[in-house]
RNA sequence: GGUCCCAUCGUCUAACGGUUAGGACAGAUGGUUUUCAAUCAUCUAAUCGGGGUUCGAUUCCCCGUGGGACCGCCA
């Protein structure tokens, strides 16, 4: 059986993470089984569709790695054969016109709420009788759903779902301007598509008891269907487009890796027995359907940046450079191409203290800015006596014609044993001229990654 | 309010009738270290409540409670 997939996420706003993990999900089935995945942007709203969030969420899936087969499609591109589904539907006896004036629907809503009954719409027109039709109202077009009965959809996640039929209304498919609804679009693309699985959020659930009904009327077979729980916030409530930290960008912009990320999302409602870091291949042969839970999940950003450290600490030192450089480019200054070498070399102990890639660009300010600023309360550590001392190993320091660590361990436990100090009280005060801080890499990390001049340069600032 | 869905450490989850209920993140403590980190070791921490079914329930059933989704001429 072939596996067709498709996201389809209308351009109304910015994809947030849920979105990227509903595609995810997607990809790596149509993956595992050999099959295609297709991006589908859902533009049928004109007013809310936006240019910029149809880009948007072609970046962001792309940036986590999610590449669709084909070009996208365009949703409002295939509006025509929409239209003549209507059409055929009414034709067929499976569709009426309905002209209910918007005030009449409003007074139904009202009068329902007040009464505390569910609004379904009172299917005043299905059956248009002796009823006159109003010269001033452009009718819409609804679907005549079923009546009674009950309709269970075999959910590939949630299992059984069953609904009684008398709850679903019949729901537009036409609108008053003659556009499609999304029920009508999505339904009639996923056929033509021959989308084999849907996987879509949870709030979808509902209408595939519409679309199904679409299906039938046109004798078309009816895809899987598998709705995936939510994504909560980290306060567990519902994923705005408000919340920070709730698009990819959110995270791109604090120095995510994309893989990291991806492993992240991969992990949210899913698991493989006490299996944490997945490759991308490793995701593709072992995700399945099985293995996503049914209650919805809360956003972790700990978790998040655990998984990026993890993936910062094993990643090769030249890749890893590319992302720093990107990083620093987009989001903060451009890394010159005279510090590169120097950053790529000492990457191999940047990386160790870093959670994140703005944490290594920080780390590494020692090297990239040359102007080092200490703070009051640091250069208040290095008192006469410390002075003393570095000045006596910038003496020695200088003698030496080709630093490495060996050499500088003698002479600091030389300088050690000499004033009766410890490794604090030669290592602090360098720290502090060399980094600008009492925080920092290792002593011998950073003197071996400066130049020889740029360490006495330094050095000799502080005396 | 109606309909549907869900419920294991703080969080993400494992255990698909039999485990001292496991792992990871976070947290705590200690070792190491050259500061911050990192690292290593150890620890704390959960089956929502009540009934059944069963020799035995986290697991199956019912009720309650709690949470979520939907209830548009949005998608």
């Amino acid at each position: 059986m072939a596996f067709i997939c498709r996201f389809a996420p209308s351009p109304t706003g910015p994809l947030h993470i849920g979105g990227v993990r509903t595609a995810l999900f997607n990809w790596l089935l149509a993956k595992k089984n050999k099959g295609k995945f297709y991006l589908r942007i859902e533009d049928t709203d004109k007013e809310r569709s936006k240019d910029e969030f149809k880009k948007q969420i072609i970046e962001s899936l792309s940036w986590v790695g999610i590449k669709h087969d084909d070009k996208e499609f365009i949703q409002s591109k295939n509006i025509n054969k929409h239209k003549e589904i209507a059409e055929e539907l009414l034709k067929k006896g499976f569709a009426y016109k309905c002209y209910c004036s918007e005030e009449e629907i409003k007074e139904q809503k009202a009068k329902c709420k007040k009464q505390g009954i569910p609004y379904v719409y009172n299917r005043k027109w299905r059956d248009h009788k002796d009823l006159k039709i109003p010269k001033d109202i452009k009718p819409v077009i609804r679907f005549k759903s079923k009546t009674s009965g009950n309709t269970i959809i075999k959910d590939l996640v949630q299992g059984d779902i069953n609904v009684s039929n008398s709850i679903i209304e019949d729901f537009v498919i036409l609108r008053q301007d003659g556009s499609p609804t999304y029920q009508l679009s999505a339904t009639v693309d996923d056929h033509s598509m021959k989308i084999s699985h849907v996987i879509r959020g949870d709030d979808h659930k509902i209408n595939t008891f519409k679309q199904k009904q679409i299906y039938e009327a046109m004798k078309w077979d009816i895809p899987q269907f598998a709705h995936i729980p939510l994504i909560h916030s980290e306060k567990g409530s519902k994923l705005s487009k408000r919340d920070k930290s709730s698009t990819i960008d959110d995270y791109v912009k604090i120095g995510v890796l994309p893989d990291a990320l991806r492993n992240y999302l991969l992990r949210l409602g899913w698991a493989y027995k006490d299996k944490e870091i997945f490759s991308l291949d490793e995701s593709i042969k072992l995700f399945d359907l099985n293995g996503v839970g049914k209650s919805p999940s809360k956003l972790d950003m700990s978790r998040i940046l655990s998984l990026n450290e993890h993936y910062i600490k094993n990643m090769d030192e030249k890749i890893l450079f590319g992302f720093l450089k990107k990083y620093a480019q987009n989001y903060k200054k451009s890394i010159s191409s005279s510090k590169e070498e120097t950053i790529i070399k000492s990457l191999n102990f940047l990386k160790n203290k870093a959670k994140t890639l703005d944490d290594i660009y920080q780390n590494s300010q020692y090297i990239l800015n040359e102007d080092i600023k200490i703070a009051a309360e640091d250069i208040k550590l290095i008192d006469a006596n410390s002075k003393k001392i570095i000045d006596e190993f910038l003496g020695e320091f200088k003698n030496m014609s080709s630093p490495n660590k060996e050499d500088l361990e003698k002479l600091v436990n030389s300088l050690i044993n000499k004033h009766k100090t410890n490794f604090k009280g030669i290592g602090q005060p360098l720290r502090i001229a060399l980094v600008g801080s009492r925080f920092g890499p290792g002593i011998y990390n950073v003197i071996l990654s400066l130049t020889k001049d740029e360490v006495v340069k330094r050095i000799s600032k502080i005396n």
